[in-house]
RNA sequence: GCCGGGGUGGCGAAAUGGCAGACGCAGAGGACUUAAAAUCCUCUGGAGCGCAAGCUCCGUGCGGGUUCGAGUCCCGCCCCCGGCACCA
């Protein structure tokens, strides 16, 4: 077939995406024979600005795998859905005034239709949509699950509210300690009764199970620091004068129990109230208003100077029977460990900074082990800091107990064992992370399959009633009272009790969106299955996710979540994997062409559309490869599509007068024959390896030698291999130099070319001459050539005796077809 | 403050401890053209020497070190980006 003389990408590109619909090329095919593969991108959040060349650059990395592996002989499973409940749909809802049962749709569909302007392959037969029933269904059901398991239960937690909007803030609405919309209005804490789901049951396992899986070491260690277990005792210090109370406080060093000149709880730690003197009672409440105010962040910064409030009350440490004073500080947190510490300021930086202000005691019980700079005994601390490393003890010992001398680690355990035999504590293991807030008090969120009854109190909506169907509200206007909007909505929390059949109230609360995130990736082994979340087989075949690429900014919640969802699946018998991602890939960030974040308030977001509009998708997708590494982060350049779109054309020209001079199989010398073979396998290694820029330029690079060949020179076999390597990176001109080469079916039915690294190996090398570690001269030898031949070529050469200007080689070291570096 | 990732031409970037700057953008010169666009060819890190082919020196944030050889490995700094957690 004849091609035209330029290159018109709006002519091909919407044909041929309009005959891959047509040809249903990308729906998923179960062939047995073959090896799966299932790559996933993150689902978005399909807001109404639409996608932007930023996005595309997870999106397109993504499709050329699946396209790639497809050709590589693998069935694979690309699919595409949407992450659409939560805040920002619910907010742009209430902006706009328009509900987000409409919107949401609309968005996707912009989305979608954007994703298939650049030619992105998925199969639209299994899009999905976690904000439709039969979706939440099954996000419910887990819920049931969870509850069912012991992992769902109800607390009281603590969420930032506004008294102007009468209503509850998240995190990031808080805004230097004010509501966001009410910028004169300090925030404050409310209590409300809340469901958590048990992750922290889950720790060690979350753990542990990092070992096996091929992701990114940052985001196994940001995992690792956010679970942060770490070995101690759990001790307990009696409250002088209160019989029967005690301090219980967590330590990972015990072995400084001796060093405890002070004791520190949390200002919302239940026993304040309970032990504070009437002289200090206003103080405290004071501070403990003071503390409720502040965020976490603000609470845990390390650069604001340490307060705190004397309770008046003291405990007896019964390890030397020492009296010492208890205080509030707000950089002890109620939800780590038990909300109280002991004062070690002799071993603790905070505590010493503490006791520092305050004018409390620092005794010193640990010098470094090496004898260097040995503290001077006595309650002055050396060098103005603490003494936090390990070393060996002193001034630590009672009439039954002496760890004097004992280096720290042993010191711990003499400590955690003397503590047991006196009943005075255990050795005990604590984790950072906390349980999982699951409530949600919004409109735009997964109902919580809960009813309350009077008689049967908390029951679980049977699995047979769900799902529990979001109402169709028109006003999703904040309650006022701190309940969701559905409390609004007398018709939603009417019903009856499923236990009873007596009248009973449904759960107003909606679910986390993360918790629709923490199972969609199962889904789409078998999107429209009615009678559970997936079909089994499907899912024992697809599972786990081959490569899961999304951005870093994902590296704690979301995957943490769905690795403890999927877990209490595998406990559950559901699955039989214990990780949902065995690999996991972060793509890099693409900012503005101005280095901030783009978006449609700062004006500087680029879309698809106009790059296609002006430049074509192939172009557009070349770019979004060639730009930088995938994983690294960039700033968006227009002009380096217009590098793309000219190759894409070179290609073009370079293929016409092929085609034009018959398309013969040509006699290529072994060079070019080497070199085509040589370009399959570099290009082959790259793409596996997610190195779509060197891939590009290797092919760029090989279109450079081709176009000075003569089209008998280059040969056939260079011009198709070319073609069908082309495919997964510019689809549709691949299709159209396939067709121009004279074929009929798709390009992207086409095998991956295959290599001989037998033709691929360099016949001539270069060796670098060096003398003295500078290079002095070149030689072009036969690769293989013995080490005696290349040195003695080496020693012969001018360049190489006028350096060594007559001195005879100290030492030759040689690279076998790299290298001869001559030392004189 | 702590943790993680970076710093290479005018720009985006290449480079298993072995030729620094592949590939591309931008720029300069030339060919084709009445002209322009498009396309093609040549040059393009800095300094110096040479009529010339070419040659020499310097150069990967800064300062040290290891090595025959360092953009790459080690130690100490500076700057940028991301994350967060004073975690007892």
């Amino acid at each position: 077939m004849p091609m035209d003389e330029r290159y018109e990408p709006s002519k091909i590109e919407p044909y041929w995406q309009a005959e891959w619909d047509r040809a249903e090329l990308y729906d998923t095919r179960e062939d047995r024979a073959r090896p799966k593969f299932y790559v996933l991108e993150m689902f978005p959040y399909p807001s109404g600005d639409g996608l932007s060349v930023g996005h595309l650059h997870n999106y397109v990395p993504c499709d050329v795998i699946g396209r790639y592996k497809r050709m590589a002989g693998y069935n694979v499973l690309h699919a595409m859905g949407w992450d659409a409940f939560g805040l920002p749909a619910e907010n742009d809802a209430l902006l706009k005034g328009r509900h987000p049962k409409e919107t949401v749709p609309r968005y996707a569909a912009n989305f979608k239709r954007q994703l298939k302007l650049v030619g992105c392959a998925y199969d639209w037969k299994r899009e999905i949509n976690s904000s439709t029933p039969e979706y939440y269904r099954w996000t419910q059901w887990f819920f049931l699950l969870l509850h069912q398991r012991g992992l769902a239960y109800r607390a009281t937690g603590s969420q930032w509210w506004c008294e102007k909007c009468r209503t509850i803030l998240a995190n990031e609405q808080v805004v230097n300690g004010c509501c966001w919309r009410h910028t004169d209005t300090q925030a404050t804490k409310k209590d409300l009764e809340q469901w958590f789901f048990k992750i922290t049951e889950y720790a060690d396992r979350l753990l542990d199970d990092l070992e096996g899986i091929d992701w990114p070491e940052p985001i196994k260690l940001m995992q690792r620091n956010w679970v942060g277990r770490s070995e101690g005792a759990e001790l307990a210090f009696p409250v002088v004068g209160h019989p029967g109370k005690e301090v219980r406080f967590f330590t990972t060093r015990p072995d400084t129990v001796f060093g405890v000149s002070f004791m520190v709880l949390a200002p919302e730690h239940p026993l304040v109230a309970e032990i504070a003197t009437a002289a200090q009672r206003s103080a405290i409440e004071e501070y403990v208003t003071a503390a409720r105010r502040q965020s976490e962040i603000e609470r845990l910064s390390t650069v604001k100077e340490k307060t705190g409030v004397f309770t008046g009350a003291h405990a007896r440490n019964p390890f030397n029977g020492k009296q010492i004073p208890i205080w509030i500080a707000d950089y002890v947190l109620m939800g780590y460990g038990t909300g109280a510490i002991m004062g070690a300021p002799g071993e603790d930086q905070r505590d010493f900074e503490f006791a520092g202000k305050y004018g409390l005691e620092i005794p010193v019980v640990t010098a470094p082990a090496d004898g260097s700079a040995a503290p001077a005994d006595g309650s002055a601390a050396p060098a103005g800091r603490a003494f936090a490393d390990y070393g060996v003890n002193i001034n630590s010992s009672n009439s039954e107990l002496d760890l004097n001398g004992m280096k720290t680690a042993d010191a711990i355990r003499a400590v955690c064992k003397y503590a047991g035999e006196h009943e005075l504590g255990r050795p005990t293991v604590s984790y950072r992370m906390r349980d999982w807030l699951i409530s949600r008090q919004r409109y735009w969120g997964c109902p919580i399959p809960i009813v309350y009854c009077p008689r049967d109190g908390i029951v679980p909506v049977p699995e047979a009633q769900l799902p529990v169907v979001l109402p169709d509200m028109t006003n999703y206007q904040p309650s006022g009272t701190g309940r969701s909007p559905l409390a609004n909505a007398p018709e939603f929390v009417n019903t009856t009790c499923p236990r009873c059949g007596g009248p009973a109230q449904r759960e107003t609360d909606t679910l986390d969106g993360f918790a629709c995130s923490s199972w969609y990736f199962l889904r789409f082994a078998s999107p429209h299955y009615d009678r559970a979340p997936f079909e089994r087989a499907m899912a024992d075949y697809w599972l786990p996710v081959d490569l899961y690429v999304g951005g870093a900014e994902h590296a704690v919640m979301h995957l943490l979540y769905a690795r403890m969802w999927t877990k209490v699946m595998f406990d559950a018998g559901l699955v039989k994997f214990k990780e949902p991602f065995a690999v996991l890939r972060n793509q890099g960030m693409i900012w503005a062409a101005d280095g901030q974040k783009m978006s449609k308030s700062k004006g500087n977001v680029v879309t698809p559309d106009a790059m296609v509009e002006k430049y074509g998708a192939d172009a557009l997708r070349l770019w979004e490869l060639f730009m930088g590494p995938f994983e690294e982060p960039t700033n968006w350049n227009e002009e380096g599509v217009v590098g793309t779109a000219r190759y894409l054309s070179r290609v073009w020209n370079a293929m016409r007068r092929f085609v034009e001079a018959g398309g013969p199989a040509g006699n290529p010398t072994a060079e070019t024959t080497r070199r085509a073979h040589k370009t399959i396998q570099t290009v082959t290694d790259h793409i596996e390896r997610l190195r779509f820029n060197t891939a590009l330029a290797t092919l760029m690079d090989q279109l450079n030698y081709l176009m000075k060949l003569s089209p008998e020179q280059a040969g056939r076999f260079a011009f198709e291999s070319y073609a069908v390597m082309l495919a997964p990176l510019a689809p549709h001109l691949a299709e159209e130099l396939w067709r121009a080469l004279g074929h009929t079916t798709s390009v992207h039915l086409e095998p991956w070319p295959k290599f001989s690294k037998e033709l691929a190996r360099d016949e001539m090398v270069t060796v670098v001459v060096q003398v003295n570690g500078k290079v002095r001269d070149r030689l072009q030898v036969a690769a293989g050539a013995t080490a005696e031949a290349n040195t003695a070529l080496a020693l012969a050469s001018e360049s190489v005796q006028r350096h060594l200007d007559g001195k005879p080689p100290k030492k030759i070291v040689y690279v076998a077809d790299k290298l001869v570096s001559i030392v004189a």
